[in-house]
RNA sequence: GGCUUCGUAGUUCAACGGAUAGAAUAGAUGUUUCCUAAACAUUAGAUCCAGGUUCGAUUCCUGGCGAGGCUACCA
C-alpha cells in the first residue's frame, strides 16, 4: 500500500515540524467501522511532546498532513484519534490498479526454500479428526508460503515401523485368517486398524488375567505373552527376518492404499516422503560427534545425555545405555538429512502442541551442535480437537474417523442441496462433484477458521450447519457472482465519480487482501485468510442485497459494479485456494 | 510437585496495548411480483476473581480459582 508509506512519511514530518520530534515510530491502523475514516492515527503517545490536549494535537497533525496529500479528502478527530478519510477518486484508482494487475502478493519468500513436514501418520490405524486438522493445516500453510514466493517442499514423514506396527502384525498373524482388503471389503488402513484394536483388546484381557492371579499390573504389562511376542517381532524386523519383513511390507502397503484414498479426497499431497524405516538409525553418528565436542556427555551406565539446565530445561537422553536411539536422535538425524537434501532456509513441523517440549529440545540440541540451519526450525504447534463429550480417546471408541466424517458431511451437503432444489440441469457427475466441493469445503473451513495454535471444539451438529461463517456461505457468494458474470456482457466503461459506502468497503477489503496473506505466512496462521474471505463475502452479500448490479441504469456505474463483483469473486477463489478449498460455479 | 497453554454473549469463535469488546449460531421480529432467501435487516445478550504497570489492559506483570498438555532409557 503505497499510500501508507506516504502517510507515515508526512506524519513524521508533521511531528518534526510541529513538535521537533525525531525518529518516532508512526503507525496507522484501520479505522474502526463505527467511525468515519479509513486509517487512524492514535496521538496519545505524542502528547508529552506537543504539550496540548489530545484533540488539539490530532487537529494539528491532521491539518498538516491533509494539506500535503491530496488523496486525503477529510479528517475528523474523536478524543485522541485522528481519522483520515481518503477521496473516492483514490479508492476508485486503487480498484482500477487492482483490476489491471490482478492479485499482487508481496514476495517475501523470494529465492528462499521452506520444507514443511505435516501429516506424519502411523501406519497402524486409519486417520482420525486430529489428523484431518493436521493435514488441512499443513496443506494450507504450504499454499500460503507458496503464494508469498517461497519454494515449498511438502514433506511427509511416515511412521512405518516400531512396536505399534508389530502389534497389528501379531494380531493379524494370530487371528487374521489371511484376510485382505479385497476379501473383507475394508479399506486397507481400516483393516489394519481392526487388528490393532484386536491386539489391544486381547492384551488388556491378558493383563487382567495376570493381575487376578496376583501379579502386579506393571509387571503384567511386561510379562504378557502378547507383548513378549510383539517385542520379539520387533527384534526380528530389525534383524531383517524375511517372513517378518514380508508381512510388514504387505500390511503397510494396504495402509498406504487406504491413506492414498483419504489424502486424495482431502485434497492434500506431498513432494517428498520419508519413511521412518529408512531414517530411524540416523542421528547416531551425530551423537558420537557431539560426544567428542562435549555437547553431550556419557553417564556411568553408558547412556548419553545433554544438559539443558542452563536453558531452564532439564537433562535429556539422546542414546540409551544399550546403544539404541531414542526418538529425538532420529529427529536430529532427519533434520540433517533434510538440510543435506534441500538446503532449506526454514523447516516447519506441523505437529500437535503436546510435543512443544520435544521441539524446544530439538532446536536447542541443533543449536548446541552448531548446525547452521537450527534457527530456521519452526514448530507449528496446533491445539487438539475436542469433542462436546471431551477428549477423543481411542480406548473408549470416541475417535472420529476421517473417512466416516467425510462421508457424513458430504451426505449432508447432498441432502441440503436437494432440499433447496436449485441444481436443475446438472448432470449426476457434476452433482457428485458439487457435493464433494461443498461437504469437504465445509469440513476444512470449520477446522481452518480457528487460530491454528488454539485448542478447538468439534461439534458434529454445528459442523453440518451451512449458514453463517461457513464454507458453503462463502461458496454461495461465489456462485452468485459467477452467475452474475455469466449474464453480463463485456463492456467498456469509465470509472464513476462517487462510491457508495459498501462499494468502498469492498475495495478496501480487496486492497488489503495481499497484506492478509503475508501476515498469515508470518504468523503461520491460515485463519487470517479465512476471516478475511468471510468478511469479504459478508460485505458482498450486503452490497448485492442493497444495490442492483446488472439492472443499474448508469452505464459506468453498472460496468464498475460488474468489475467489482468480478474482483470479489477472484479474491474469494484465491483465498479459498490458499485454504485448499474449491469453489463451485453453481449450487 | 515442576514447566507450559488457555479461561470473552446460552454455545462456537474474533479483537498489532487503543475509541462504545466484534461475528456466527441458538432466541425474538421483519424482508421474496426484483441479478440464486445456503441471503439481507432489526432486537436482546459476554472479558473467571483480586491486585499492579500504563494517558489507556480482554491483551503485559503478580497472586488466586478452573480446564488442558508436558514432565519415560515411549513414539
Amino acid at each position: 500500500m503505497e499510500i501508507l508509506t506516504k502517510l507515515v512519511k508526512q506524519t513524521e514530518e508533521a511531528l518534526n515540524q510541529l513538535y521537533g520530534l525525531d525518529e518516532i515510530d508512526v503507525s496507522f491502523e484501520q479505522t474502526n467501522s463505527k467511525f468515519n475514516g479509513d486509517l487512524t492515527l492514535v496521538v496519545f503517545p505524542f502528547l508529552k511532546f506537543s504539550k496540548k490536549r489530545p484533540e488539539d494535537t490530532a487537529e494539528e497533525i491532521g491539518n498538516y498532513i491533509s494539506n500535503q496529500l491530496d488523496e486525503i479528502k477529510a479528517f475528523n478527530v474523536v478524543k485522541g484519534f485522528l481519522n483520515i478519510e481518503f477521496s473516492d477518486k483514490y479508492w476508485l484508482n486503487a480498484s482500477k490498479n487492482r483490476f489491471e494487475e490482478g492479485i499482487q502478493v508481496p514476495k517475501i519468500g523470494d529465492n528462499k526454500k521452506i520444507v514443511i513436514e505435516y501429516s506424519s501418520p502411523n501406519t497402524n490405524k486409519p486417520l482420525h479428526l486430529g489428523h484431518v486438522r493436521n493435514n488441512v493445516l499443513g496443506y494450507s500453510i504450504c499454499q500460503i508460503f507458496d503464494a508469498v514466493g517461497y519454494e515449498v517442499v511438502k514433506n511427509n514423514l511416515v511412521n512405518d515401523r516400531g512396536i505399534h506396527i508389530c502389534k497389528s502384525m501379531i494380531a493379524y498373524q494370530k487371528w487374521g485368517n489371511n484376510e485382505t482388503p479385497e476379501s473383507s471389503g475394508l479399506k486397507g488402513d481400516h483393516l489394519i486398524g481392526k487388528y490393532y484394536v484386536k491386539f489391544d483388546q486381547n492384551y488388556q484381557k491378558e493383563i487382567q488375567e495376570l493381575v487376578s492371579n496376583g501379579i502386579d499390573k506393571e509387571e503384567a504389562k511386561e510379562k504378557s505373552s502378547l507383548m513378549v511376542e510383539t517385542r520379539d517381532m520387533l527384534q526380528k524386523w530389525e534383524n531383517g527376518d524375511l517372513g517378518t519383513v514380508t508381512l510388514w511390507k504387505q500390511m503397510n502397503n494396504w495402509v498406504y492404499e487406504g491413506f492414498e484414498e483419504t489424502y486424495k479426497r482431502l485434497g492434500v499431497s506431498f513432494d517428498k516422503i520419508y519413511y521412518e524405516s529408512d531414517t530411524y538409525l540416523l542421528g547416531k553418528e551425530i551423537v558420537q560427534e557431539g560426544l567428542k565436542s562435549n555437547v553431550f556427555f556419557k553417564k556411568e551406565d553408558g547412556s548419553i545425555w545433554i544438559d539443558l539446565t542452563p536453558e531452564g530445561l532439564d537433562e535429556k537422553i539422546v542414546q540409551r545405555s544399550d546403544g539404541t536411539s531414542v526418538y529425538i536422535t532420529q529427529d536430529i538425524g532427519t533434520a540433517d538429512l533434510k538440510y543435506d537434501e534441500f538446503k532449506m532456509d526454514k523447516f516447519v513441523y506441523v505437529v500437535g502442541n503436546e510435543q512443544d517440549y520435544h521441539f524446544k529440545v530439538l532446536q536447542l540440541i541443533l543449536k548446541r551442535l552448531g548446525k547452521s540451519y537450527a534457527d530456521g526450525l519452526y514448530h507449528l504447534s496446533y491445539g487438539m480437537v475436542d469433542l462436546p463429550e471431551g477428549k477423543m480417546k481411542s480406548r473408549e471408541g470416541t475417535v472420529v474417523d476421517a473417512d466416516e466424517l467425510m462421508d457424513e458431511i458430504v451426505a449432508t451437503a447432498k441432502k441440503q442441496t436437494e432440499e433447496l432444489g436449485k441444481t436443475d440441469g446438472m448432470s449426476s457427475k457434476e452433482l457428485t462433484e458439487l457435493y464433494e466441493v461443498l461437504g469437504i469445503g465445509a469440513l476444512k473451513y470449520y477446522l481452518l477458521k480457528v487460530d491454528a495454535k488454539k485448542r478447538m471444539m468439534y461439534d458434529p451438529k454445528e459442523s453440518i450447519d451451512f449458514q453463517g461463517n461457513t464454507a458453503p456461505f462463502i461458496q454461495y457468494t461465489y456462485t452468485r457472482i459467477a452467475s452474475l458474470l455469466r449474464a453480463a456482457e463485456k463492456v467498456d466503461f469509465k470509472l464513476p465519480k462517487v462510491l457508495n459506502p459498501v462499494e468502498k468497503d469492498l475495495i478496501k477489503l480487496i486492497s488489503n487482501y495481499p497484506n492478509v496473506i503475508t501476515s498469515a505466512a508470518n504468523n503461520y496462521n491460515p485463519s487470517e485468510v479465512s476471516n478475511a474471505v468471510y468478511e469479504l463475502a459478508k460485505t458482498f452479500n450486503k452490497f448485492y442485497h442493497e444495490h442492483t448490479i446488472l439492472g443499474e441504469q448508469d452505464h459506468n456505474t453498472r460496468g464498475f459494479r460488474i468489475t467489482l463483483s468480478n474482483m470479489v469473486g477472484e479474491t474469494i477463489k484465491h483465498g479459498f485456494n490458499l485454504l485448499g478449498i474449491k469453489v463451485p460455479d453453481r449450487m
